[in-house]
This record gives C-alpha cells, sequence and structure tokens, in this order.
RNA sequence: GCGGAUGUGGCGUAAUUGGUAGCCGCGCCAGACUUAGGAUCUGGUGUCGAGAGACGUGUGGGUUCGAGUCCCGUCAUCCGCACCA
C-alpha cells in the first residue's frame, strides 16, 4: 500500500485534537519534566523553515519523556508585543493588536501542521491582559523592594525605610544609585517628596536621570543589549547618547549573583562565557584624588592600583560632573569647544574613529602618593558608565592611556623592571616593580601581583580608597515611548511616581487614535484620552520593553488561568522550574539575562521555590538560506548554466528556490516566474539549467526562503520533521539545503512498506527471531543515548539502518514492529500513531512505553578480533564470545600465519583490549 | 586585543569519547525493470596504484603498542565582547 502521508498526518493531527491527547495536569503519581521553547515573536512574514528547528528538537525529548513515564509540560505561546507591529500600524493605522492576532492566526496554522505536542490550553500571549497582569505585578513589586547586600536579597522597601527613621542610613548596606548618608533626624525632617526622591534611590524598579540610548528614528530608548555597534538591532537605525528620566530596574544588584548562577546550571560554556563577559566583574580599587588648591576631590576606579606612582595625568569623561567643578576659566572655551565636538557625534561615529582626542581642563590634581601635581584632562576614551567615569592614567602601562601621552607630549614613567616603553606600553600584569616609592608606601622589589594587593591594602588602611569590585552590567533601562507594550501601573501625584494598588491591575492599554508621539513629542499614550487614575492622576505615558513580557512567561504556563496570582504555590511546587530550554544564542545577554534576574527576584520574595529558571539550555543553530542563481549573460535574456559560465561575461541573478530542485532550473516556471525571463533562452549543459549557489542569510530579498508549509504539501510532515534533524548537529548552524530530502523522505516509505504486503497489513504474532531482536535493541540504545545527548542526526540514520535490517529480514514480527512504532513516534508522531494501530493497539503510541534495551540481545556469538603488530594490522581471528584474554593472546600467537608476521621474534608485549584489538609487540 | 567554537571524501556528516577512519544520506557510476520519468530496486563509490599495497581526519611536532580523539605550537574560518581603566 502507498504511504498517503496527506491522508494519515490529516487524520492523526485531528484525533491529537479531538482527544485531548497532549494536555497536561500535575501529576503528583509521576515524576515532572518541563520542556520549553523560547517563544516566538508573531512577524508578518510567517514561519520559515529554520524556525521550527528547535521546535522539533524540543517535541522528540517531550514525547521521549512522556513515553519514559515523565508528566511532560510542554507549552507554547507568544511574545506578541514589539516594535513591528507597531511600525505597521504607524503606516498602515491598522491596530497592532488586529496585526498580531492575524500573525498569531498563521503561526498557529504553520505550527499545527508540523504535530507539535504542545499543550495549547496553556497558550499565552503577553499582549493579553489577563497575562500582562502579572508583568505589571511584578513591575510593583520591584517598585516596592530594594536589595540588600548583607542578606544579598531583595527586600521590602518599608524595612528600609523603618531603618531610616530609627538610625538613618547607618547599618545600610543597599544596591543604590548613588551613596547617601543621613541621621534618623534627618531622615525625619524631610518632606513626603524629599523622601520618596531618596527612596527612588533605592528601589529595584526606580526613575532615574541616567545615559540611555536614544534612538531618533524609533523615537524610543532602547536597552544595551538592543542596540549593537551603534544602531539599533531592529532596523539598524543610529542610537546616540542621552540623559533621559526613565524607569529603570536594578539589574546591577543581582550581577554577582546571576554570575555565581551561571556555576549551577547546565548551559554550553560559550552561553556561559558570553553572560560572563557581559557581566564584566573586575576587581580593583577606588581611589580618591583631590584637586589642587580646591575642595574638589574625585574618585576613580582602577584595577592596577599598584601602579598609582606612574600616574603622570588625569582623565574626565567628557559626560562627567567633575567636568564642571574643575574646568578653570582659562579653560572654559577650550573644553565646551570639546564637549560640543563630542556631542554633535552619533555613537556610531564616536565608535568608528578611535583616534585620539582630547582637552586639558586647566586644573592638576595630587597623587595622594607621591605627592606630584598632574594635569587633569578630558577626553572620550574614558567612558561616562563605567567605573566612576575618571581614571588615573598610566601610560606605561596601559595602551590607551600611553597613545594619549604620546599624542600630547605627556611624561611616560616605567614602573616594571626591564620594561621598554620607548615604543609601546607594557600592560602585562607581571614583573618586578620600581619607581614605586613615596609617602609611607614601598612597592620596589615587589611583583605585580603583590604590588596589587600591597596597595590596596595601603590605601584602605590610610582612607585613600578602597577595594571595589566592578560590573560591566547596567541596570535595565524599561521605558519605551512606543504605544504596543504593557503600559506601567504608575500615576504621578505633584511630579512624583506612585504605584497602583495591585487589585486595580491589569491596567489596561488604551485607545489611541494614532500610533505617533505627539505634537508635543509625548509617547503616543499621551493621545489616550482619560488616560488618569480615578481621582485624576495622570498615569505614566510611556510601555514598559519586549523583554518585559517575555521575562517571567515560563513561569505562567505552570498556572496560564490563575487570575489570583502568577502561579499558585502548588502549581509552582510541582513543575518547578524549566528542566530543558531550546532556543537561540541571539538571547544571551538580553532575555536569558531578564529572565534570570526576574526568576532571582521573584525568588527572594519567596514567591517561587526555584533560584534559576532554566536547567539545561540548548542552542539551536541558525538556518542560513541557500540561494540559487542563474548567469545572464550581460546585455542578453540568454542564460548559461552554471558550468559554462566561465566562458561569458555573465550577471549572476538570484533566482526562487522554490523553482529549483537540486540545483536544476524548472525552466518553465522560470519563464513563468517574472516577465522578462519570458522569452529567455537558455544555453544548457546536459540538457539541464545548472544553477549556482551560495549560503546566505534566509529572506525575502534574496529568494531563499522555504517555507515549511511547502514542505509538508510535499513530503508531510514526518518527513520534515526528520529532515531538519538529519541536517546535522542540531546546535550546529547550517543552510537549508533540499537536495537530501528525497533520502530522508524515501526512508519513510521503507518504513511504511515493512509493515505491508501488497495492500494487507503483514504482522505476525510469531516470536521474534534473534536477528531481528539484536537489530531492534541496537537501535533501542542508539536512539535512547541520542536522545539523552540531543545527537539527533545519528538517530535518523539508526533507523535508516534498522529498517533495511528488518526489510532484508523479512520482519514481520508484531513485536518487532510495535516497537519500532514506539521508537520512531518522538521523531515522525503521524506516521508512528498509523503503525501502532495498524499492528493492533487501540490507545495511542504517546501512551506507550519506551522499551528498554536488553543488552541479552547485542552480544555476539563470536568475537573477531583484529590482530595487529607494532600496531600495525595484519589478519583478522575469530573466537567465541566470552573467551578470556589469555586465550585471545594465546590464540592470536598461535595463528598459523603469525610466523610470518613475527618473522622468527619473540614477542615482547602482547596487548589484548577490550575493543577487539590485539596487538603484539615485537 | 580578550574569550568561545570549528577544521574529516565531490557535498551534509559519523566514529558512545584512546582501539580496524569515512556509518547514514545526497551526488556520481554501473546494472535491473519500465508506458523512457526528476519513479522504483540492486551493486559500486576516500586518494594513488594493473596489483599486492601505500597514503590519508587544516598544518608541524610530542605522548602511546595504537591518536580524528590527548598535549604543545601553527594556520584558516565562524561567533561573542571590546577605548570596561
Amino acid at each position: 500500500m502507498e504511504y498517503n502521508f496527506k491522508e494519515i498526518e490529516k487524520r492523526w493531527s485531528q484525533f491529537w485534537k479531538e482527544n485531548n491527547t497532549y494536555r497536561v495536569q500535575e501529576d503528583h503519581n509521576k515524576p515532572k519534566f518541563y520542556v520549553l521553547d523560547m517563544f516566538p515573536y508573531p512577524s508578518g512574514a510567517g514561519l520559515h523553515v529554520g524556525h521550527p528547528l528547535g521546535y522539533i528538537a524540543s517535541d522528540i525529548y517531550s514525547r521521549y519523556k512522556r513515553l519514559q513515564g515523565f508528566n511532560v509540560l510542554h507549552p507554547m505561546g507568544y511574545d506578541a508585543y514589539g516594535l513591528p507591529a507597531e511600525q505597521y500600524a504607524i503606516q498602515t493605522g491598522q491596530h497592532p493588536a488586529i496585526t498580531t492576532e492575524k500573525n498569531i492566526n498563521r503561526y498557529r496554522e504553520q505550527l499545527d501542521k508540523i504535530g507539535f505536542c504542545y499543550d495549547w490550553s496553556r497558550e499565552i500571549r503577553t499582549c493579553e491582559p489577563e497575562y500582562y497582569k502579572w508583568t505589571q505585578w511584578a513591575f510593583i513589586k520591584m517598585f516596592g523592594s530594594y536589595y540588600c547586600n548583607n542578606t544579598c536579597k531583595a527586600r521590602p522597601i518599608e524595612e528600609l525605610i523603618e531603618n531610616f527613621a530609627k538610625q538613618g542610613t547607618d547599618g545600610v548596606n543597599a544596591a543604590c544609585s548613588e551613596e547617601l548618608q543621613f541621621t534618623a533626624a534627618e531622615w525625619n525632617a524631610k518632606s513626603e517628596k524629599e523622601q520618596q526622591e531618596i527612596l527612588m534611590n533605592y528601589r529595584i524598579a526606580y526613575l532615574g536621570n541616567t545615559m540611555v540610548n536614544w534612538c531618533p528614528a524609533l523615537g524610543t530608548v532602547l536597552a544595551n543589549d538592543e542596540v549593537s555597534e551603534g544602531v539599533s538591532v531592529r532596523g539598524g537605525y543610529p542610537v546616540e547618547q542621552r540623559v533621559m528620566r526613565q524607569w529603570c530596574l536594578r539589574v546591577s544588584a543581582y550581577a554577582q549573583r546571576l554570575l555565581e548562577g551561571l556555576d549551577n546550571i547546565n548551559w554550553t560554556e560559550s552561553l556561559k562565557e558570553t553572560q560572563r563577559n557581559w557581566i564584566g566583574r573586575s576587581e580593583g580599587a577606588e581611589m580618591q584624588f583631590k584637586v589642587d588648591n580646591s575642595d574638589v576631590e574625585f574618585t576613580i576606579f582602577t584595577t592596577r592600583a599598584d601602579t598609582v606612582f606612574g600616574v603622570t595625568f588625569m582623565v574626565l569623561a567628557p559626560e562627567s560632573e567633575y567636568v564642571s567643578q574643575v574646568v578653570t576659566a582659562e579653560q572654559r572655551a577650550a573644553v565646551d569647544a570639546y564637549l560640543d565636538s563630542i556631542k554633535s557625534r552619533t555613537e556610531r561615529e564616536r565608535m568608528m574613529d578611535r583616534s585620539v582626542s582630547g582637552v586639558f581642563t586647566g586644573s592638576y590634581a595630587v597623587n595622594p602618593l607621591s605627592g606630584k601635581n598632574i594635569p587633569i584632562w578630558i577626553s572620550d576614551y574614558v567612558l561616562a558608565g563605567y567605573g566612576t567615569g575618571a581614571i588615573m592614567a598610566v601610560p606605561a602601562h596601559d595602551s590607551r592611556d600611553y597613545a594619549f601621552a604620546k599624542h600630547f607630549n605627556l611624561p611616560i614613567i616605567p614602573l616594571i623592571e626591564g620594561c621598554d616603553v620607548s615604543e609601546e606600553s607594557f600592560d602585562a600584569k607581571e614583573g618586578i616593580m620600581i619607581n614605586s616609592c613615596g609617602n609611607g608606601l614601598d612597592l620596589n622589589g615587589m611583583t605585580v601581583k603583590e604590588a596589587i594587593a600591597a596597595t590596596k591594602k595601603f590605601i584602605e588602611e590610610k582612607g585613600l580608597g578602597r577595594v571595589k569590585v566592578n560590573y560591566r552590567l547596567r541596570d535595565a533601562i524599561f521605558s519605551r515611548q512606543r504605544y504596543w507594550g504593557e503600559p506601567f501601573p504608575i500615576y504621578y501625584k505633584d511630579g512624583m511616581p506612585y504605584v497602583m494598588d495591585e487589585k486595580e491591575l491589569p491596567l489596561q492599554l488604551p485607545e489611541v487614535d494614532k500610533f505617533l508621539p505627539t505634537e508635543s513629542g509625548e509617547p503616543p499614550l499621551g493621545r489616550a484620552k482619560n488616560w488618569a487614575t480615578a481621582e485624576g492622576y495622570p498615569i505614566e505615558l510611556c510601555t514598559m520593553p519586549g523583554f518585559a513580557g517575555s521575562s517571567a512567561y515560563y513561569l505562567r504556563y505552570m498556572d496560564p488561568k490563575n487570575d489570583v496570582a502568577l502561579v499558585s504555590k502548588e502549581a509552582n511546587e510541582y513543575w518547578r522550574n524549566v528542566d530543558l530550554y531550546i532556543g537561540g544564542t541571539e538571547h544571551a545577554t538580553g532575555h536569558l539575562i531578564y529572565s534570570r534576574f526576574w526568576n532571582k527576584f521573584l525568588f527572594d520574595l519567596g514567591l517561587i521555590c526555584e533560584d534559576e529558571p532554566f536547567k539545561k539550555l540548548v542552542n539551536q543553530g541558525m538556518i542560513q538560506g541557500r540561494s540559487n542563481f542563474v548567469y545572464r549573460i550581460k546585455d542578453t535574456n540568454t542564460f548559461v548554466s552554471y558550468n559554462m559560465k566561465k566562458d561569458y561575461d555573465v550577471t549572476p541573478i538570484h533566482v526562487d528556490v522554490n523553482i529549483v530542485s537540486n540545483d536544476v532550473l524548472d525552466i518553465e516556471a522560470f519563464k513563468a516566474w517574472r516577465p522578462e525571463f519570458a522569452t529567455a533562452e537558455f544555453i544548457l549543459e546536459d540538457d539541464k539549467y545548472i544553477c549556482g549557489w551560495a549560503v546566505e542569510k534566509m529572506s525575502k530579498s534574496m529568494f531563499n526562503v522555504v517555507n515549511p508549509d511547502d514542505i509538508v504539501e510535499r513530503y508531510g510532515a514526518d518527513t520534515l520533521r526528520f529532515y531538519e534533524m538529519f541536517l546535522g548537529p542540531l546546535e550546529q548552524s547550517k543552510p537549508w539545503d533540499t537536495n537530501g530530502i528525497d533520502g530522508v523522505h524515501r526512508f519513510l516509505r521503507k518504513l511504511w512498506n515493512l509493515y505491508f504486503q501488497g495492500d494487507a497489513v503483514n504482522v505476525d504474532n510469531r516470536a521474534a527471531t534473534k536477528e531481528e531482536l539484536k537489530s531492534l535493541h541496537k537501535l533501542i540504545k542508539k536512539v535512547t543515548w541520542d536522545i539523552e545527548n540531543f545527537s539527533f542526526n545519528t538517530s535518523v540514520s539508526a533507523f535508516m539502518i534498522c529498517v533495511n535490517e528488518l526489510t532484508s529480514l523479512k520482519c514481520n514480527s508484531c513485536e518487532i514492529l510495535q516497537t519500532l512504532a514506539i521508537l520512531i513516534a518522538p521523531f515522525a508522531p503521524h506516521i508512528a500513531e498509523e503503525l501502532w494501530h495498524l499492528t493492533g493497539n487501540t490507545t495511542t503510541v504517546c501512551d506507550a512505553q519506551w522499551p528498554k534495551c536488553n543488552e541479552e540481545y547485542l552480544k555476539e556469538d563470536s568475537v573477531t578480533y583484529a590482530v595487529s603488530f607494532n600496531g600495525k594490522a595484519r589478519f583478522n581471528i575469530e573466537v567465541a564470545a566470552g573467551t578470556s584474554r589469555e586465550d585471545v593472546e594465546k590464540m592470536a600467537l598461535e595463528h598459523e600465519s603469525s610466523a610470518r608476521w613475527m618473522d622468527g621474534k619473540t614477542p615482547k608485549k602482547v596487548i589484548v583490549v577490550p575493543n577487539k584489538i590485539v596487538n603484539i609487540v615485537i
């Protein structure tokens, strides 16, 4: 009988839907397993063939775990807020909710065709009020919390207020924007507004004046991970630095825990490294420098405290608040001119231009150890956002300082014995210190490491500074001047922000007449009518960023319909956290940091029971496009086949990959593709037109987008699933190449034919033969190992081998064929279900039990040993299974032809290793 | 510059972790069948060589009876971070 995949797949997807086969509930009799995909943003372009790669992998794993008796939570939803829908809305006036809904429906249709075992009853959409209520709720909790550095935990802000009222800042060790000191009396004397302003300095969700990435083209600020090389990740528009009052999340408070947590989770080393890099911990010291003839004192951060005797100048970031305090009257004009020149450049221009620039402030600082006066400069190579925005420059031992010193002709003092700083600085942290003695500190003769420690100790004792750990990780900017996002549950009274009562949530996104900023430059929510509380207080006009809704969605799947909590205690204690998370690396420094932060925050509040959200994480590789080209001879409408193009002057033209098969062009389809090709002529090779190809990003403009729907239509979902896995290791990036899909499809037909003799089902109740059992159990062992190790591509090969073996054995044993159906079920669920039923079952294959490998069947009657002499293979000997090593050794030496290889010598050593090798050392 | 990864036939890849390199698939070659089709089936296919055999995992060394796998160096490609003090 013909393998009619269309009919089979239609029937079973309908069956699963009608019977809620994949619905899952908490079941304390079964161990849980939580498998999650990174939920998609439903874009207008729909899914291409690269998107389902990770989904297929997680689906295989989910089905496998279920067959092993786990209660598997495998949900799906949509990250539905985002810029493209809003920009589309601006252009067309179409409400983003409508576009989003439409796109979601399209995604769902495409996903359904592939046969995923999602429990769709748990679907969530971040743009739905029932969902974003909990995003807003978490924000309120963050607003009402501060981070205590003593207990390393978020605590209610009320505790801090109590402390302030009783003993001021005494005993407070909290994460803050600026270190403050006041007494209880001072606190109690402050007005409500003043107190609120101080609290803002500590809240985990706070309103702060910070340097932000402002993207004029998008009309919004962006988080650091949304900007790359000075342009926005979405759209590639220029980004500039600007100080704005914005909502922020104090992610930096969690830097150390985010770093340490990486040690206890099963992620790839490269992803952990990326996060470590992003967090950027560096140990160093802060030191105070006094400005000569002034009361001004400023703080610098350095990891090279040992080089303090080599400081020959100081540098401030152009944006540093110290700048205005130290500029002298004579230098003011020069400094202003420099600051203007910096401001007029975009971030991108600044990054491209690495030439040395700077200006002298006119002031001098006093080196606290050498007592020398050193000039204070301003330069844009010092970043306002890192450390204190001010540095001590040691040109001898820092290449950037060196370049600056050479450019402005500033002195360079070498501090390490034997180093040559005439051409370049000596940056390595090694060597013996010289020229480093003064003011009671003598580093001479020490190694760099000793000197760093000694200097740190010295400055702490003398009160010149303190040991400090700095992180590169910045607080997350949480405001977006956009419409299509979660509204903040914040209103303003006397200009101060207040959170709404939790009972008022969700605060629904209001309707607006246009999705553009208002004429006065306010965000789009400024257009909303009556955007105010019942008492008439105005509500925040910004909305939350994209990562807000995706930061805790995995928790919501555990209990998606709960309207009194994000997740109930019971549901959370059962499902705990994600056991397996599959998604792309592009979220390494965004979503995967924010989620971990958000989760840790909720954990601190005792609302959830796990400190890390994702135990194991697998990154599927990107699927690139494989573009095809035709070659038009210049100034003609004639196209020359790939291997003959060298004889002509040709222009390569992208051709739609859907009219090319195995690099052979469908000439009729090509003529019909574009009017200008209707009259095209061809120079063929072997009567075919062969196209050239290249690996490029999958995109419409390259005509290399392959829609999974087309593959399903032509080959079926099971072939698509198998083929995507067969393409190569899951974590590797690879081009989508349809050459080869026929092989996989052929395999499924062979599998199908195994169960048939003509049109009749060919299943017998006889006992399986030894050979059949061996073939099957080899497969069980291999596939089990492969799935556990995410090596799905090699499983596909194993299936092919087994089916070939069973076919040539003419296997019709029911026992074997049923087990085979179970094994194939995670990969190709539709055909597996059909075969499962053909062999006489009435339950679904999803409820079967994953078979165990019986090693007995794999044992060989005899074992062949390869005998080698001095490591060179010579001959094989066959011995009965279970023959002892000694006997194998003896037999190897006694083998009739040994004499020839031994050359009459006595062996020095005979090595018999378990892997069927005998090596005789002569 | 720092960090991470990867280099194996014409191509995608495999080698369960130090044990006969190239499984499986594509492509190609030959054959069978055929209403001649981009269908199906069978066999072959790393390189050199008529052959026995020799050589082969980017490259140069090393450890080992034995290395794609381990160690040291080097080259190439990809990715992440990057004026982070």
